[in-house]
DNA sequence: CGTAAGTGTGACTGACCTGTAACTATCGGG
DNA sequence: CCCGATAGTTACAGGTCAGTCACACTTACG
């Protein structure tokens, strides 16, 4: 409807900088006003757009969710037909995620943060985290892990708790192993699968 | 000064009652009002015993902290001069904290939750993790796992995010194989461990 | 009895919060 | 040139927040 780039629609200032100032201060942590006079628009404009500040985190949260499943299509355009390199790319993905996201996951963030169980963001966030680890397994099973599911969750704790730790333990904490741990998983997982049909076959 | 168990403190009965009630509500989601009332005290008691709001959540932290440290010090006496048990009772303490508390860490949630730098919570936080890390190596160092400070980061990742997914991905999710995962973990460690010290031997 | 410490009470401040109302300004398309 | 949609302005309602104050009460101890 509008050339992006040119000048970007109030709506879209709102979220770019709800999202910004969310990550900063937290949900409960900045007001409306702030946000509004800081995306350079006003308050009606924002309830016009979304009936309220929970419909506005939520529809943040939509989009970090929506990012972050373009990184996964790249992924998988990246290594096309190679699921043990996706693996491969995943896990460094993460470690770069460690490293520049120091704050966390914004979603796991959101989540521990909301404690209201009908917020809309909730459900928003547990929907994208099933569909990662559900996507996370299938590629387990195709790189031909001996247990695909096992070695998901396996990654997935590991993420979650890096991902965890880095914020308290900091940067030579334990999350400054994930990838090596991460790795040596995937290849013993593999390794176990490759002997497990070889003696099948 | 007092016998317990005739009738507790107003201090005790605020710090107890502002735990459950930051648990259930968030640090930011209850007011000092409402843990007075429920505490059935006043606001002005509170202030006398915490200057402020943010030194009760401090002192909070503080109390689910030295309760840590007690099981901590329950599991060493339980297995006396046996690490591997120790680790093993680590694990089970860890998995029986997943499937009970469901809302995961308050130290891990408290220190999410509070994105002040300064927060005099942050601290303790902090610390008990660190201390905590480093009591999970030393164990697995007596244990013979043959690198004990990559174990004990492992374990502590997967400890972190088992407990974090547990809130997102509910009780059918990853968490459900922190055990299993955990156990083979050590297993492997110490396996290794053997067969290193046994081609130095 | 006297005193002192700890505790309870309710009113209060000043700031901040989400959300609403009424009105005005801009701008593109018919 | 007007219409309708979008956006901006100002003001305010109705709450809640942390934190303070003066004052009265209870209890224990000498």
């Amino acid at each position: 409807m509008e050339e992006p780039g040119t000048k970007s629609s109030p709506r879209d200032r709102i979220v770019d900088t709800a999202t910004a100032l969310f990550r900063k201060h937290g949900i409960r942590g900045i007001g409306v006003d702030a946000i509004v006079e800081a995306a350079g628009t006003n308050k009606m404009t924002l309830y016009r757009h979304f009936g309220s500040k929970d419909e506005l985190v939520a529809e943040c949260i939509r989009g970090q969710a929506a990012h972050a499943d373009e990184k996964w299509a790249k992924l998988a355009c990246e290594y096309p037909n190679d699921p043990v390199g996706q693996l491969g790319g995943w896990i460094k993905m993460v470690a770069n995620y460690i490293c520049t996201e120091v704050h966390g996951c914004d979603l796991v963030n959101t989540a521990i943060e909301l404690h209201e169980d009908e917020h809309p963001a909730r459900a928003v966030i547990a929907e994208f985290k099933t569909v990662h680890l559900r996507k996370l397994a299938e590629v387990c099973r195709a790189a031909g892990a001996a247990d695909p599911e096992l070695l998901a969750n396996t990654l997935y704790m590991l993420m979650e708790g890096a991902r965890v730790s880095r914020q308290i333990n900091g940067a030579d904490g334990p999350s400054a192993r994930f990838m090596r741990v991460a790795e040596a998983a995937v290849a013993a997982s593999i390794a176990a699968g490759v002997a497990g049909a070889a003696e099948v076959g």
